[in-house]
DNA sequence: TAATTCCTGACTAAATTAGTCAGGAATTAT
DNA sequence: ATAATTCCTGACTAATTTAGTCAGGAATTA
C-alpha cells in the first residue's frame, strides 16, 4: 500500500467523475484541463481504473468515463491499489535470512500497520465527499464558471 | 503526506531501534544487516530523523542510535515526514486556475482527506507495537540467535 | 593510539512518475 | 458515408525520487 502523488492523481480524478457524472459521462480532456493533469498521463492511469473495474469508457462524441458502480461502493484502496500494482512490503521475508527462516519481527509489525491503513482507506468512499450539500452547490456554480458541459447541456435543452 | 518506501524503510528501523535500544544504542550497521537496508542509505535517512528530532546518535564503540523521546510519544506521521520533507498537495492551488482563484472542488477533498490520513497516522505510536508480551519475547529469542549485542553483553556481564 | 561509530557531502545507478507522440477503434452527429 | 469526437494502445523520452556507493572526517571508548 504506497501512496504517492499517482495514487493522488487517480484519487482526484475519481472524485471528479463522481462529483460531475450526474450530466454524463465525464471526459479525460476535462479532467486534464481541469485538474491540470497531462491528458496522456490520465490515459495512462485510467487504463488501469479500467482494468481494476473501477470505470467503464464510453467512446464516441458525448462519450467519457463514468464510474463502475455506485460512488458509496468505491474507497480510496481500492483506486490506490487499483494503480500502483503490487504492495509488496517484502523484503527479509524473500530472503528469510533474518532469524532463521522465519520472518523478522519488524515485518510482522509492519504488516499490522499496514493492514490498519488498508482498513482505514478501505472506509473512506467517494460518495461521502461528493454527497455533501455544501460541494453540490458548489459544483453546479463552477461547472458554469468553468465552461463544463456547455454543448452538452444545449443538446440536452 | 506521502507514504513510500522510503517511509518504510525508516518505520522499519525506528521500530527496529525500539525493539532494541534497552540494551543500548543501537549501531546503524546492525539494523542494515537485519533488515536489509543499505548502510549508506540508513545513513541518509537517519541525518533526517536526527534533523527531525527523532533520534540521537552516540558515536564512538558502544554508541549508535537511540530514540530521543519515549517510543510512546513518536508515531508513524512523526517518523514519515521527517523523512520525506514536503507535503505539497498543490497542484491548481498553486496556479489557481480553476475556478475562478479560488482553490478547487477535489481539492479541498483531497485536502480533508488528506488530513484525516495524517490524523490516523498520528495515532499509531511506536510503543504499541513494542510493549506487546509476545513481541518482546521473540526479540530476546532474536537478538540471541542473530548474534545481536552479543559483545555489548559480555562487556556488561 | 587504535578501533568504532556517527556524520557529511558528492557522486552514480535504478526505479518510478510524468509526459509526449502517433495512430487505431468505436460511436455519434451531420 | 463522412467527419468529428472520444476512448484506447503502445512505444518512447524526460524528470524526479529512491537507493546505493564512495571517500573521508569527527567524536568517543578501550
Amino acid at each position: 500500500m504506497r501512496l504517492s502523488t499517482k495514487g493522488r492523481y487517480a484519487v482526484t480524478a475519481m472524485m471528479d467523475i463522481a462529483l460531475h457524472q450526474r450530466v454524463g459521462p465525464v471526459t479525460l480532456a476535462d479532467i486534464s484541463q481541469c485538474q491540470g493533469i497531462s491528458l496522456s498521463y490520465l490515459e495512462q492511469l485510467f487504463a488501469k481504473l479500467r482494468k481494476g473495474g473501477l470505470v467503464e469508457g464510453v467512446r464516441g462524441p458525448g462519450g467519457g468515463y463514468r464510474l463502475a458502480r455506485p460512488a458509496d461502493q468505491i474507497s480510496v484502496a481500492d483506486i490506490i491499489q487499483s494503480v500502483d500494482e503490487k504492495l509488496d512490503m517484502t523484503k527479509c521475508a524473500g530472503k528469510g535470512n533474518c532469524s532463521q527462516g522465519e520472518k523478522c519481527l519488524t515485518h510482522q509489525l509492519w504488516f499490522e500497520l499496514s493492514c490498519n491503513l488498508y482498513r482505514f482507506l478501505s472506509g473512506i468512499k467517494l460518495d461521502q465527499y461528493v454527497n455533501r450539500p455544501d460541494i453540490s452547490e458548489l459544483v453546479k456554480k463552477q461547472d458554469i464558471q468553468y465552461g463544463r458541459f456547455i454543448n452538452r447541456s444545449q443538446a440536452m435543452a
